[in-house]
DNA sequence: AGTAGGATAATCT
DNA sequence: GATTATCCTACTG
């Protein structure tokens, strides 16, 4: 694959691409990943887990900008998330970057993420946004024009592709759109779901206000 | 091995 | 006010 091929297949829809970043390279600040594992979502329609499933907002507008570049989100108050962004402009979708192998810039990822074995350098998404120091300041940034994140093809993969639910979605939670290479040791373990239980408004507490 | 709970803030209802 | 495309620590077996 021809980095020109790798940029004319990010107009598709983003499940039909996410296969074919396995084993690109992406490279920031010094550091660059091999991709092991990744998620599709879709756009408006269709597809409820995505960011981009109710239209543009401020949050998820770099999700309908131009295809190839970086849709970068913060969540649960700590994680950033990196995305590349599929479909031409005016219509949502991406990939999210879940897992990669360093190959380049390791010392530089071990700083970074200080504890933490080379495996799991960059083993999840936001561990994998920490190894590369990517955070909301990457938002929209172009990923073929020698920006501050940069994406080209790698060698294809030895290992096949495997595909199964998403990570942690609340909805469409059956829909097979995560990807990754079988028995890559830097593939982050599947985790359902889990809904957090912050209601104890329910129980013995409005009834005690009198004493 | 696996599970449970907490951290922590933008976004959405 | 509830939820979240997560991760870390601490516990149980």
């Amino acid at each position: 694959m021809t980095p020109t091929q790798l940029r004319d297949l990010l107009h598709q829809r983003a499940d039909q691409v996410a296969p074919h970043l396995l084993g690109c390279l992406v490279t920031a600040n010094g550091v660059t990943i091999r991709l092991t594992e990744v998620e599709a979502y879709a756009g408006e329609g269709g597809d409820p887990a995505s960011h981009a499933h109710r239209g543009p907002t401020r949050r998820n507008a770099s999700q309908f900008g131009p295809s190839g570049h970086a849709y970068v989100y913060f969540t649960y108050g700590m994680h950033y998330c990196l995305n590349v962004v599929c479909r031409p402009e005016g219509i949502g979708g991406g990939v999210l970057l879940r897992a990669g192998e360093v190959v380049d810039g390791i010392d530089l990822a071990r700083e970074r993420r200080p504890g933490a074995s080379d495996r799991d350098l960059a083993r999840g998404p936001a561990r994998l946004t920490v190894a590369l120091a990517v955070d909301r300041s990457c938002d929209g940034v172009a990923l073929f024009s020698g920006g501050p994140i940069s994406l080209r093809p790698g060698e294809p993969p030895a290992a096949a592709v495997r595909t199964g639910p998403r990570t942690g979605v609340s909805t469409a939670a059956d829909t097979p759109w995560r990807f990754w290479l079988d028995a890559d040791p830097t593939v982050s373990p599947y985790r359902k779901h889990a809904p957090k239980n912050r209601s104890r408004t329910r129980r013995g507490h409005a009834s005690e206000s009198k004493a």
